[in-house]
DNA sequence: CTTTATTCCTATCGGATTAATAGGAATTAA
DNA sequence: TTAATTCCTATTAATCCGATAGGAATAAAG
């Protein structure tokens, strides 16, 4: 039996590690993806989808070809986390309705104000997202 | 495209959604799956297997045959939330290496110390089970 | 003692998602 | 011209979610 079912996707994690990896550097030269990925753990060609999906979501910045790769487009403490994990884990509620960003009622619900559920997992995403909006990348590197 | 992937499941929601029916009652008296799935917009067969969870977790109690049903067995201000999220979703933690309950090494984190993501989550999982912990089936109920 | 209404239990299923892999096109430096 | 890289699209195996099916066991009511 697999216990962690609704995890935080490797996605998202390997996600954080790369730019965490580049923050490390301090620099803006360019990285290769097979830098990264070795150093990391990560499968090359998984982190190179991750890594896609950042530069299109303007997280990174990339040079092609010989000598390419990625680097951050700006400095650390001004990357916040909220709206990396909304880019590569989705929205940060736990349910639709209670999400600022992927808002939807539910089927089920007739009546959010009155919704237990709703409610409490309110509370649960303000908490977190306290987390993500107070952290930069800079905030959570370690040496 | 479903957005939320990751979110809070169906079980957990209509495991809570019962739970709340169930406080409200106020009573002990068993209550029948039909009459808390049909008040809360839940699929009969569905919700029979998460109250069947529920029971054999010891929040529930139950009464066969005839006039049977399912009822609570300790005052809803005495159950917290955290065992039944536990039980009904799994583990609290967005990750294995920071999960009180459930902890599994990364494989391909090498130091737990040092690692962005091993830490960020500590703080994530501390926010919400500190709500999850001090929040009970009584608190959470709104008329 | 038969009927009826319920919980209990196990098994199964379609669809969706995840984490990756494959293969090559485009780009750039040497 | 060659080599090394990013870019892009498609595919896949495994897994999980949410539900459904069918009947066994149990207990009340007549």
């Amino acid at each position: 039996m697999v216990i962690f079912e609704n995890m935080l996707s490797k996605k998202t994690k390997y996600g954080l590690k790369a730019l965490a990896y580049l923050a490390k550097q301090g620099s803006n030269h360019p990285v290769q993806i097979s830098v990264i990925s070795e150093s990391e753990n990560i499968s090359r060609k998984f982190l190179e989808s991750i890594l896609l999906t950042l530069r299109k979501n303007g997280f990174l910045g990339s040079k092609k070809g010989k000598t390419g790769g990625y680097y951050l487009l700006k400095d650390p403490k001004d990357i916040k986390l909220a709206p990396i994990m909304r880019i590569l884990e989705g929205p940060i509620a736990m349910v639709p309705c209670v999400s600022l960003n992927f808002y939807e009622k539910c089927d089920d619900c007739p009546d959010e104000t009155t919704c237990s559920v709703h409610n409490l997992m309110l509370e649960v995403r303000d908490s977190t997202l306290q987390i993500f909006n107070n952290k930069s990348l800079a905030d959570i590197l370690k040496d």
